[in-house]
DNA sequence: ACAAAAAGCGAGTGATCACTCACTTTTACT
DNA sequence: AGTAAAAGTGAGTGATCACTCGCTTTTTGT
């Protein structure tokens, strides 16, 4: 599994944008000098002034091309978000995913939730600037779910219907089969960098992550 | 189950505030106008002028009692999650664990999720700033948890305990199997409120209900 | 009753913000 | 080369913000 950061994906983006479209070279600045300050303080935090230094263009011109700072950030975020967040956020999940048929379910999830878990503590902060942002702008929010929602659900449903068709899991609604998977993962993220970080660490991340998918798989009453 | 609003629980407590303490009436009326505005807007939509306005008071009155709008927001917090929002939120939770022995844990949780499902529904605005000034604020965060979330845990703790006590439950780490239930309730909401609604609108909520106790209890695994 | 302290006031301060506009420079077209 | 359009500029605008300060009013203790 490899791991280019999420910051290199961002720069060679922005190195690409010199070669598309009829842009000025100023603007592309302006866009690449956003991207930047959004990725690393967000939104609200960045002044059109910073960009405009960070751009080494004056503030007029911005608005030349942009009409608002809220604009920026529109034109930003949906190639930003198609081109480079998504795929970065997906890439190691389709490859988890590929091989469906070879390996057991529970250890797709378990490599699943150990890549999930590790993605997140190496991505913190853009994470939680992403989350952010998520929460404030309706756009944003909906572009995400458009992008990579929509990817994994995607992904989710056919090897879940897979593995239903072979009998390895319940033949329950595909939906609520993909709910109880994501919102395992999320609730252990949740409670290790949120919630309960103390009592997340008697067990280790393996462990942790074992409970985690026994639970996903079996669940947690007794069976007689 | 009893449905006093939030909104009653916070004029309540607005109200009991002239009672105790040597504060000056301009001063409650500051705590009044700050808990109101920030309730209904958040802490950074809502400006110093704003709350003096709101509160009948001099711009200067407010910093006289307050050091800083942010020293407002500590001095407002942690009575009001204290006294009216963690009473609020773990109300219904309280009733639902009361009869723990009675009940099986499929119909408990049956129960809460519904319950949860109908205050999130109930509260979503306020719900909303909540989480968001739990983003933005440390302090606020960690009072959440420190009032709400871990109570709820020691109440789920001794109910989940006394469940594998007579092997209703399987024999696991409490702190996992809370994990497990609280990840899948908020996976619901999040589907029904923010991720997928609209898929989630293929069944019922009672129905959706029924497949995430389902799979809490029992996994996704088909039994050979 | 009187003085000191506390409470209250509101115009004012300086910072920052997104955004504008009159103007200059560069580019593109004939 | 000449010109019109496009790009670029940066001082300026008005709004808003949290916060201050010199002053007046009210409360308190004796």
């Amino acid at each position: 599994m490899s791991k280019p950061s999420f910051e290199e994906g961002l720069l060679q983006y922005v190195e690409e944008l010199k070669d598309e479209s009829e842009m000025t070279e100023k603007q592309r600045n302006i866009l690449r000098a956003s991207i930047k300050l959004f990725a690393e303080k967000g939104f609200h935090a960045s002044s059109t002034s910073e960009i405009a230094k960070e751009a080494g263009v004056a503030e007029g011109t911005i608005f030349r091309h942009y009409k608002s700072k809220k604009d920026i950030l529109l034109a930003v975020v949906a190639p930003v978000l198609l081109k480079v967040a998504a795929p970065f956020i997906l890439k190691d999940v389709r490859e988890i995913f590929k091989e469906e048929s070879k390996k057991p379910f529970t250890e797709v999830m378990t490599q699943l939730y150990r890549n999930r878990l590790e993605l997140v503590t190496a991505n913190e902060k853009h994470v939680r600037i992403m989350l952010q942002e998520a929460f404030f702008h309706d756009e944003i929010r909906e572009a995400l779910i458009a992008s990579v929602f929509a990817d994994v659900k995607e992904m989710a449903r056919k090897l879940i219907e897979a593995k239903v068709d072979v009998g390895e899991l319940r033949p329950l609604p595909t939906q609520a089969v993909f709910r109880a998977v994501l919102s395992s993962m999320i609730g252990l993220v949740l409670f290790r960098q949120v919630l309960d970080p103390d009592e997340f660490g008697n067990y280790s991340d393996e462990e942790q992550i074992a409970l985690s998918v026994d639970i996903l798989m079996n669940g947690i009453a007794n069976r007689e």
